[in-house]
DNA sequence: ATGTCGTGCTGCGCACGA
């Protein structure tokens, strides 16, 4: 038996509805953290998706940011936000408790803050928030069940996840605090899947609109799955679905996809 | 230095975020 989990940030929903029902339709991911929905929860196109058999949990924003889980399997659980600021009114994170066949999975998608410009109030955000993330992800590895926060952590890890690090050097994505705040997540014991199974070099999930980036292939490697101990053992392989960028009306990012024998 | 998208209002072009 295999799950198939994948993190797709779609850069609205409502823009991006006939890419991604194309794409859930060939893909068939068991369970989809989407990011930057770009919508309040009532403005999320849920009986197109749910026609294609996913249960659907969102936790929505007018104009920016939103996060939303798709599941084939039911929803036990749905938590959304991050714990530790009451008074944060964006809409980054949405945790769930997901029914797989062989128990549950506890999920997690993740928009983390851009941070730029550095420095600045918004990467003084960016750096609580990931301090946030870390506390947080240190309280759900002791609950030692499978646990997969994935999602768009902008957050270039090293200088080979993009085309010119000299380009990136002064960015909020790639500064070195930025870098020490995501090994962080790591140390704590999650696993990034596709460091651990693939590790190459240059393989991006996001290609900015402007400048001809992805004509030129000038991409950055932003979007992760980090997995507990419980879920790394189970991790079978990792894909970048990169045919997504290429098509009409599509995304800047592209689906990352994690298949487990859970 | 610039490039392009998507959103929503100050609205039919602009500001903002990425």
């Amino acid at each position: 038996m295999t799950l198939t989990l994948a993190s797709w940030n779609v850069n609205s929903i409502k823009a991006r509805l006939p890419n991604a029902l194309d794409w859930l339709r060939e893909a068939k991911p068991d369970i989809v953290c989407l990011q930057e929905i770009k919508t309040v929860d009532e403005g999320f196109p849920r009986l197109e998706i749910e026609d294609l058999g996913y249960n659907v949990i969102t936790h929505g924003q007018k104009s920016y940011n939103g996060v939303a889980i798709l599941s084939k399997f039911p929803i036990e659980e749905a938590l959304p936000g991050l714990p530790g600021d009451e008074s944060d009114e964006q809409a980054r994170y949405l945790e769930a408790v997901i029914a797989a066949p062989n128990g549950p999975v506890r999920v997690a998608s993740i928009y983390l803050p851009n941070g730029n410009p550095a420095p600045g109030p918004k990467y003084d955000y960016k750096l609580a928030w990931m301090d946030r993330l870390a506390r947080h992800a240190e309280d759900l590895l002791k609950l030692e069940e499978p646990l997969i926060l994935a999602g768009d952590y902008n957050v270039i890890p090293r200088d080979s996840d993009c085309w010119d690090p000299e380009v990136w050097e002064m960015d909020a994505l790639a500064l070195p605090q930025s870098r020490a705040a995501f090994d962080r997540l790591k140390w704590l014991g999650l696993t990034e899947a596709f460091e651990q199974l693939d590790g190459r070099a240059h393989q991006y999930t996001f290609f900015d609109y402007q400048a001809g980036r992805w004509q030129k292939g000038h991409g950055i490697r932003i979007d992760h799955l980090l997995c507990s101990p419980q879920a790394a053992d189970r991790l079978e392989s990792i894909e970048i679905h990169k045919k997504t960028r290429g098509e009409p009306k599509a995304s800047d990012h592209i689906p990352i996809v994690g298949t487990f024998s859970l």
